[in-house]
RNA sequence: GGGCCUGUAGCUCAGUUGGUUAGAGCAGAGCGCUCAUAACGCUUUGGUCGUAGGUUCGAGUCCUACCGGGCCUACCA
């Protein structure tokens, strides 16, 4: 038994996030922790909400509540569609919790004691209508170089260049319009990275495995130009963990919070203390997953993270753990995804285009996105959300080639034996040449499963599904019935046992389809089929079962096209 | 501008270190079955692997150029 410690990357706080959010971090970690807990192994499964930061004030003030109260508001309403999601995390945190709070203070304290945290004075464009800094890419003006007038502070959406916010002419608030803009001199603290870029370089470099995805960006920033920058952690804001030294005000730094990305990533390591909070467990029950000299030295840990997320995963929290001279348990794997996109174009939360999660569970179970997501997950590049795939893919898998599976065994057992597991004849050639077939697909979705290829994986739990179909057209019992009760019941009874199997392989994938299966298979043992005979076996003659109702409702054309119209966007 | 990814059957994608007749699912066609959510099974149509060169006994796989799609480029997180 292993010891895995999974987190996603942490959903920002500022509104309900769509399904390519969901898609890249929150739904393939939840697969592999589900998969790994039913492998027998200890998981520790993190996710919170990633609260701090300008977004997050603002979108309180549009609110028209304190940002706190809001955030505790959208905290409740993420966690709420985590759990019609399925997603079994451990722990559901915040960034802006005390643990986080008292861990961020903490590294940065440890950085500054070993000089890898450096004060700089910066110009900060200060917005007298707004009350306060704006960061560059809410300052918008005219740009200099193509003369489009609506450029932002960092970038000219238009011409491409990048700008400083200075560079623009007629500046203006992106958030009230205002021009009453004034430069000002303010101090910042900035993370010398640039200190541990041949530290950060070589640890890139012993890992073994990991997607190009990941490895290029983090690349691409140790090598680009002079290399891997400096960069600052903290930000004039109210809304954020107070910038402090051992728990004692850093000089200077009075009234500035950590950046938003500083304490983010350490909201995983938060969230675990949080949990041991929760549960009453302990500091030591945390601890032993995060610190090498307390346990965390057998831990694997696995990250999940839209391609966005990279640069912070493998340079800055990183830079952070290393920089700290502790030993903090630093991250194993880092799964990286692309982007999904809908109907060809972007997902847009400000143009309302796209599905959001909870318009989702509004139209369908959870269980049909999380199958589709999945099954057509962003590994290997973009991919593209259409009600036609998603239609397809939904009636073909789940309804036909499951879903049908369970129903024809069920209901053709209850016609000629009763809602029982019918005893009688014996298994021969046939039962063995499937169970050899699964074998070998198992051993594959296994596979794709440790090395956290779901697209994969999918694929070979579909095949293991229409592998029971297969045996039951050759094994035809409806016809052998007629000649042989007693081979029709064997075949009755090893389908019946495919089904319990069934509920089993898939609830990684669709969790509360396989709960709905087990329940109607009334199986005592849902452990994972270490051995596939007596796995296969384990229902035995005169076990009881019920049959089940239709497990996935078709989606008709005519709900498709109503579905596309509707999601067009505005 | 720079960097990275990507282009394989109508569609979505697999194709380990270059090695026999390029695979799967969906869609299409035909046949079978009738237990089942008009479901299932079998067979089958379909590709000059973006284009042009090159390396090699041998290239979907390696190199170069070009064409197309996408992402990143550090103050959105």
């Amino acid at each position: 038994m292993a010891r895995i410690l999974v987190t996603s990357a942490l959903p920002y706080i500022n509104g309900i996030k769509h399904l390519g959010n969901l898609v890249g971090s929150q739904l393939p970690s939840d697969v592999y922790a589900r998969y790994m807990r039913a492998r027998g192994h200890e998981v520790m499964y993190i996710c919170a909400t990633d609260e701090h930061g300008t977004p997050a004030e603002l979108a309180a003030a549009k609110a028209g509540v304190p940002v706190a109260e809001f955030c505790a508001g959208m905290w409740q309403v993420q966690k709420d569609l985590a759990d019609g999601f399925g997603l079994s995390f451990d722990y559901f945190g915040r960034s802006s919790s005390a643990r986080n709070r008292e861990i961020t203070q903490h590294l940065a304290a440890a950085l500054g004691r070993n000089g890898l945290i450096e004060e700089v004075s910066e110009k900060q464009v200060y917005s007298h209508a707004d009350g306060r800094y704006l960061p560059d890419r809410y300052i918008e003006g005219t740009c200099p170089n193509c003369g489009d007038e609506n450029a932002r502070g960092d970038q000219c959406e238009n011409c491409t260049k990048q700008l400083d916010p200075t560079d623009l002419i007629n500046p203006r608030s992106a958030i009230s319009g205002s021009t009453d803009l004034e430069v000002r001199e303010t101090k910042h603290l900035y993370l010398r990275q640039s200190a541990m870029r041949e530290t950060l370089d070589k640890w890139i470099d012993s890992q073994k495995g990991w997607p190009v995805l990941t490895t290029s960006i983090a690349k691409k920033w140790l090598h680009d130009g002079d290399g891997l920058r400096d960069r600052g952690i903290t930000r004039d804001l109210d809304w954020g963990v107070p910038v402090q030294f051992d728990g004692a005000p850093w000089s200077g730094m009075e009234g500035k919070v950590f950046y938003v990305w500083f304490d983010a990533p350490i909201e995983y390591i938060g969230a675990t203390a949080e949990w041991a909070d929760a549960t009453g467990a302990g500091d030591a029950a945390w601890e032993r997953w995060w610190r090498t000299d307390k346990g965390a030295n057998d831990v694997r840990y696995v990250q999940f993270m839209g391609k966005d997320n990279v640069p912070f995963h493998t340079l800055s929290f990183p830079a952070t753990m290393i920089g700290s001279a502790e030993p903090w348990k630093l991250v194993d794997f880092i799964k990286s995804y692309n982007w999904l996109t809908y109907e060809g174009g972007k997902f847009s939360t400000s143009q309302g285009r796209g599905i959001f999660m909870d318009q989702a569970l509004d139209i369908f179970p959870s269980d049909y996105w999380r199958w589709w997501l999945l099954s057509n997950a962003p590994e290997s590049s973009d991919s593209d959300f259409t009600w036609q795939s998603f239609q397809g893919g939904i009636n073909k898998d789940l309804a036909d080639v499951l879903g049908n599976f369970v129903s024809r065994v069920t209901k053709f057992c209850r016609s000629k034996f009763g809602e029982t597991v019918p005893e009688g004849g014996t298994y021969g050639k046939a039962e063995a040449a499937v169970t050899d077939e699964i074998a070998a697909r198992l051993r594959a979705y296994q596979d794709n499963m440790e090395a956290i290829e779901l697209r994969k994986a999918a694929a070979d739990l579909r095949a293991i599904w229409v592998a029971g179909n297969e045996y039951l057209q050759a094994a035809a019992p409806w016809s052998v019935f007629k000649q042989s009760p007693e081979d029709a019941a064997a075949t009755v009874r090893f389908a019946l046992n495919l089904i319990r199997l069934y509920g089993v392989l898939s609830a990684p994938f669709i969790p509360d389809a396989s709960a709905a299966i087990l329940s109607a298979m009334n199986a005592k043992d849902a452990g994972w089929p270490e051995d596939l005979n007596a796995a296969l076996s384990a229902l035995p003659a005169g076990h009881a079962f019920s049959t089940p109702d239709v497990l996935f409702a078709k989606i008709p054309d005519e709900r498709r096209e109503e579905l596309e119209a509707r999601f067009a966007g505005a």
